[in-house]
DNA sequence: TAGTGGTCTAGACCACTCC
DNA sequence: GAGTGGTCTAGACCACTAG
């Protein structure tokens, strides 16, 4: 169990393998699971540091008692979060700690008030039909052309009292039902959500001072520091909303989280 | 390559079908991969609406002409990144988009600086070794126990301006050589990633107003909204390092991101 | 050029869950 | 009970790359 050099292979023989002939294994757990949990263990105590040189898949499968396969699928999984390092001919090395990123979370809004005990609402606060502005472009990231679009303005309220300024542009060409749409309760982001698709959406997080009029509709003092979230959701190469959510500082944070990558895939808004 | 309604089958064929005889694959990319991003089109296009049934694994591995494993690879990453739902007996479905959730990438200073074009550099301000105090706590989530801390603040500049005003402490206890290190340019960030093992660390975002002081180191006005962000490090259920880094918030903002779920992994700090 | 990871296959068994 | 996804295997070929 002693922690090799740089460059060498860890000494350490994998602390838990399972019973031979065990055709069950101890939890629920599977055996690809198991090892990428042993493994990420050994590295993040520090017993296999970083550089160090792991056994070739085929011995760690022989190790374990398992397939090539399945070991592949477990160092392949470590590689992906970010612990690993692997190149052919040279083999698999732990990761060098990569730089000071990590990922957060950004949670939904409804989710987020009543898993805090507190009773969720939404209040519409003005909405109208307009021509598309040059301003738009703030939310949108390009112009909306000129064509027409629907501009919403709602709080989002946690036990009555103001949680979130939410500021909203709908483009009614592709969120069809949008123009007949009440919102006066349901908020825009729920109707979306069953209204439109998949889709996909790019965030900024910025931290502003509360203008006056936004600060006299989420009861703060002028000047006191929001989040802003910018979200911007497109569905197929054409622009469904933009939306400016704006959160009391002292209200407010985004939920811790891991990861040294920030992972794939897309999202919704 | 019409649209199925809810909960029935997909009509739509895959409509990028390997050839048959081809050993060889189109581009660079591997079978699954191709599988992976071919239904994802569908999905997010709109051809495969949330709720729909998919054919049975068997079938369409038979439909892109590749074995079970390999359609299981393909439909299992799908199933990880969001868009689609498997169960058993009842099948695979498209996924209902979730919340509006996402997930927002903090990334490196110095590399933040350095990718917009500007020169780096770290400043120390202060550093002393002083006995640990209750209000570590709030950086470090829990009483250091009156242990000796290193306290240190330091200014990261871009092109000789501030943009981030770090405060920290560190365990000398766990990173061993912080005693003796010389932050005066090296910044502790940095010297930890190198000094320290892998570690498990969590983040929290906020918008604060600056204080005077802190106003003034980041040649603000006092009360300018700063993204502020709270890391604590851990190695092996010891604490490392606790760090809290204020951004102006016209100087910076999270860089957007895509994803359903928040993804898994850890990260160091 | 030899060693390593990356991928794919055909077949198998199991666990879960809906009917 | 039957159908589905989840997992595992043994073996194979390929691509990349360091020596």
């Amino acid at each position: 169990m002693s922690a090799p050099g740089r460059t060498t292979r860890p000494a350490a023989s994998p602390p838990s393998v399972l019973p031979e002939g065990s055709t069950r294994l101890p939890e629920g757990s599977t055996r690809h699971d198991h090892i990428v949990e042993d493994i990420r263990a050994l590295i993040v105590d520090g017993r296999w540091p970083p550089g160090s040189q792991l056994p070739v898949e085929t011995e760690l499968a022989e190790r374990y008692g398992v397939s090539r396969m399945t070991m592949n699928k477990a160092l392949g999984q470590l590689a992906r979060e970010g612990f690993l390092v692997r190149r052919k001919k040279s083999g698999t090395q732990v990761a060098q700690p990569r730089a000071e990123s990590a990922v957060v979370a950004i949670a939904d809004i409804r989710d987020e008030v009543r898993s805090s005990g507190r009773a969720y609402r939404f209040q519409l606060l003005a909405r109208r039909m307009r021509p598309g502005k040059e301003e738009d472009a703030r939310l949108l990231g390009g112009p909306p052309g000129g064509a027409e679009v629907l501009w919403l303005q709602g709080l989002h309220l946690a036990d009555g009292r103001p949680f979130c300024l939410e500021t909203r542009l709908i483009n009614p060409a592709v969120a069809e039902g949008a123009k007949g749409q009440d919102f006066t309760a349901l908020a825009p982001g729920a109707w979306l959500l069953e209204a439109v698709p998949w889709s996909v959406a790019s965030h900024r997080v910025r931290a502003v001072n509360a203008a006056a009029a936004e600060a006299k509709l989420l009861e703060l003092a002028v000047g006191e520091a929001c989040l802003e979230i910018v979200r911007r959701t497109q569905v197929a190469s054409a622009w469904v909303t933009g939306v400016r959510l704006l959160y009391p500082g002292s209200e407010h944070q985004l939920v811790a989280n891991f990861g040294p990558d920030a992972g794939e895939a897309s999202t919704r808004g």
